[in-house]
DNA sequence: AATCGGTTTCAAACCGCTTTGGATGCTTCA
DNA sequence: TGAAGCATCCAAAGCGGTTTGAAACCGATT
């Protein structure tokens, strides 16, 4: 008993040094009078453990409101419990992917749910390789979100070899293996908005795409084409227009498209800020969206950018960019506890959106 | 020479299961005939080792490409070599900070090159002051970006009260105590873009600003007050307008403003998104960008929102956001590496762009 | 009573680095 | 010549967990 005694007041250990007044795993032990093995296989749920025991373990976590060291976690378990997501910087036009901020918003609801850490790594795009080599050698990730895949993206076979588990959001043509990805059914999304314009008797109808190095651009033109090829309708290449997805470049494309001889009497578009450009263009052009000309776009219901307050203003392809994330999140955690066997796919069907900006064709 | 030949042998350690082929300092130590003192201490430039010494220490670590365990690191020195970023989310209108992503990319910047982790942490915002502490207690992070701070932002006396290094991005009107900031001269931008305008004859001048709980948006209205009264010019509510900074919101307040029976002829306006539905607005009533009403607007310099893409479009107070993030970041890593002794502050200065969106006031 | 299988528990090694408190050898000075 | 001083280097004890291999305990079986 007095042994007890003694040791109690000898438990304030040196890691009030580092750790501020940090309880640790061996003081707890002691004031349950267990090894420091028994506390921790009881927390962490290993069955050789007494019932009686595990809940006075429980008990007395809650009570001294004990958290164990992260560091000291993962050094001991060699995992890292971080993903990492890689935000490349194109060198050219320092471009950051405005789908980004939501894409984490929902993403990181699912890692702190999971007591995972979200790493952040902005790499310029010139040196990605050793970026991700790096994260993988220092161990800093357990595993890794791709973002904003191009065709044939190198990143895919790089990550595969290195052993890395990886999620892509998005999907990248081309490449030669399996791999696990989160994706937005862009074609049928595309091929829907304008199969929805033909029905409305529009014929001639334009595209206000992405860069098409970016694989979802890529994807949207083909369901695009699909649409128009199925109704008869020839691909006409003055009004497509590829560009970076910016207001002032939905402008300039539909400020072109608008001086043709003969004018598409609808647009599908790649983005709502190119929207923005585009109905900009129309209405300077003394025509009346919806009326004059129909625009369909796609819509990542991007937070800062919501279609509308009520009534939805645009007709739109909606997929939550958020809710990609939050999926993408779970399945990369259950790729890295083994939980997941091969490759997992999932793709998300957009909704069609019916708003103002569409109207029939009129002669 | 064949014991050092046995050693060499010998020298695959068990650390192979866990961490892929990786060299460890012991294994680099042995290699050298060192011990991992002497080698732990040449790579972190401590004086009491051979010049000649340090230099085979180095060659080593190239040769073997030797990487030291960022988890030990973390576990023995208890620095978490990280640095975190809180986004609250407003659990009502669930916004991402559109500005976010810029800052981000600046700051990441800063922490790669100082071998830093940035770690992100999305927290619905009515359990923010759990989400700090706990990321204080576990000690994932050395020290904490603040975002979008608030009028009398709470969150500044608790991290001060915690203990927590940290940089706030804006500044908080109401704090008690000083504390490092990065900003901008939200202030005096203000009021200079507003003096622009009365320059340019303009007397009646409206503003589109931020929602008004937020400091900058406090800070621009008083600049744009400021200049009024300086000029004579009384504060009329009915030309005030303050919301989200969206497209909608923008074109939603000029709409109300135009429709007065004396309108401004003059805005100032808080965001470029705010200034696009100002502008279609604007558009929409007939009346000429810069002609019939001049607007300046801030420009964060956001990278999918540029302004026009060589001729700024509209007038503007241009400061990038991204500066702001490599500015906090470095101030960060210097207030957690103790070499910055009391809180530092620094006022960014907004530039004036001279667009096409103003014009002198014809009567 | 001795043995056995199963359940609980523990001591000690380990993860890979830092850091403390000496050792060692060499120079310098009284 | 011996002590002091200095420059280098090292063994070992940490950081706070996990995990291995073995021991203790228990009732049941022989």
């Amino acid at each position: 008993m007095s042994l007890t005694l003694r040791r109690e007041v000898a438990s304030v250990g040196p890691n009030l040094k580092r750790f501020g007044c940090r309880m640790n795993l061996k003081e707890l032990a002691r004031k349950l009078d267990l090894s420091p093995t028994t506390v921790s296989r009881a927390l962490n749920g290993y069955p050789e453990v007494n019932e009686a025991t595990r809940e006075r373990v429980a008990a007395a976590t809650r009570r001294y409101n004990y958290q164990p060291n992260t560091r000291a976690i993962r050094l001991a378990t060699g995992r890292a419990m971080a993903v990492g997501h890689v935000i490349p910087l194109t060198t050219r036009h320092e471009i950051v992917n405005p789908v980004f901020a939501d894409f984490i918003a929902g993403a990181g609801e699912t890692y702190s749910r999971n007591g995972y850490d979200m790493l952040l790594s902005v790499v310029p795009d010139d040196n990605e390789e050793r970026a991700y080599r790096e994260l993988k050698s220092r161990g800093t990730v357990d595993g890794v979100i791709v973002h904003a895949p191009r065709m044939d993206d190198p990143r895919i076979p790089l990550l595969t070899e290195m052993r890395v588990p990886f999620v892509v959001h998005g999907r990248a043509t081309g490449a030669a293996l399996p791999y696990s990805w989160v994706d937005v059914n862009n074609r049928r999304a595309f091929k829907r908005a304008t199969e929805f314009l033909i029905d409305l008797g529009h014929r001639r109808i334009g595209l206000v795409n992405g860069l098409e190095f970016m694989d979802f651009a890529i994807r949207r033109r083909s369901g695009y084409e699909d649409a128009l090829g199925a109704a008869g309708i020839a691909v006409d290449p003055s009004i497509l227009a590829s560009d970076e997805m910016t207001e002032t470049a939905g402008f300039r494309a539909m400020q072109t498209m608008l001086a043709l001889p003969a004018p598409p009497s609808a647009i599908v578009v790649s983005s709502m800020l190119m929207a923005l450009g585009v109905r900009r263009a129309i209405e300077k052009n003394g025509l009346k969206l919806g009326r004059d000309i129909s625009v369909i776009t796609h819509d990542d219901e991007l937070s800062y950018l919501r279609n509308g307050d009520d009534v939805p203003i645009f007709t739109a392809t909606r997929s939550s960019v958020r809710e990609a994330g939050r999926q993408a999140a779970d399945m990369l955690l259950s790729i890295i506890s083994g939980k997941a066997a091969g490759p997992i796919e999932r793709l998300l069907e957009a909704e069609l959106i019916i708003g103002q900006s569409t109207g029939p064709f009129k002669g």
